[in-house]
DNA sequence: TACAACCTTAGAGTACAGTCTACACTTGCA
DNA sequence: TGCAAGTGTAGACTGTACTCTAAGGTTGTA
């Protein structure tokens, strides 16, 4: 598919898609029998991609966090051992981040409690 | 206090103390007994206002979210119900953080495993 | 009184993550 | 064939959150 459908397909513009492609997270391939062009074609994969990339960055990691969850993810310049160690990090990372939230929680709540019993 | 061992007791570099100040996240007191100097001044309050700053902007939350935070806590421009209608709101966009971080991480542990597996 | 170590404001510079514009070319439909 | 809609590159611009520099004044200790 072209940049435009791959756009509609994952509601991300096609700038910020070439941005990404700038910045190493997706990769279109270019069709060699077609001369009269130089249009990017895209794949299921690079839908994927930018879902994992939407959705990891909803969690706040940013773009060179997410380029190497990629390289772990669709190549294979990481070991398999390279790999666990790699995940198992993000893996304890994302826990840290729970149990921030749970104590951002915890402190509004009390926070809350306090303006209900009119304590401040 | 002045800014100085602000800085030294949070952390926090004072150039970056002067921009909360700038952002309104925090404010100073000038000593009017003093005409010879026009230093700020600092209380504990302010502390536990950059704490809760460092705190928030750990889990991700902005400037302006958390001068909106602040203005709940410490401020009274905002009635009680107002105060727990904020509050309510946040807590709820903490649990749906929560949900998003736990499903990063079955994402992760279910490719982890597929790692495991040689099957990728 | 010298001077290091503070303090202030104003404004420039940086990094990140887009977002937009200009310009040139291609494609597909009327 | 005309032309709107799409595609590419290069580079400028924006907003956020600092980070740093310059220039000038103040304070405290030797």
């Amino acid at each position: 598919m072209l940049i435009n459908e791959l756009s509609k397909r994952t509601g991300i513009t096609s700038h910020t898609i070439r941005f990404y492609e700038k910045s190493g997270l997706i990769k279109g391939n270019r069709d060699d029998t077609v001369k009269s062009n130089n249009y990017f074609h895209y794949d299921e994969e690079t839908v994927d991609k930018l879902e994992l990339i939407r959705d990891a960055k909803a969690i706040g990691y940013t773009i060179s966090e997410i380029a190497q969850l990629i390289e772990a993810w669709y190549s294979n310049t990481f070991s398999k051992d390279e790999k666990v160690a790699f995940l198992d990090e993000k893996l304890s990372s994302l826990d840290q981040k729970i149990k921030d939230l749970k104590e951002m929680k915890n402190l509004i709540s009390q926070y809350k409690k306090d303006v209900l019993n009119d304590e401040c």
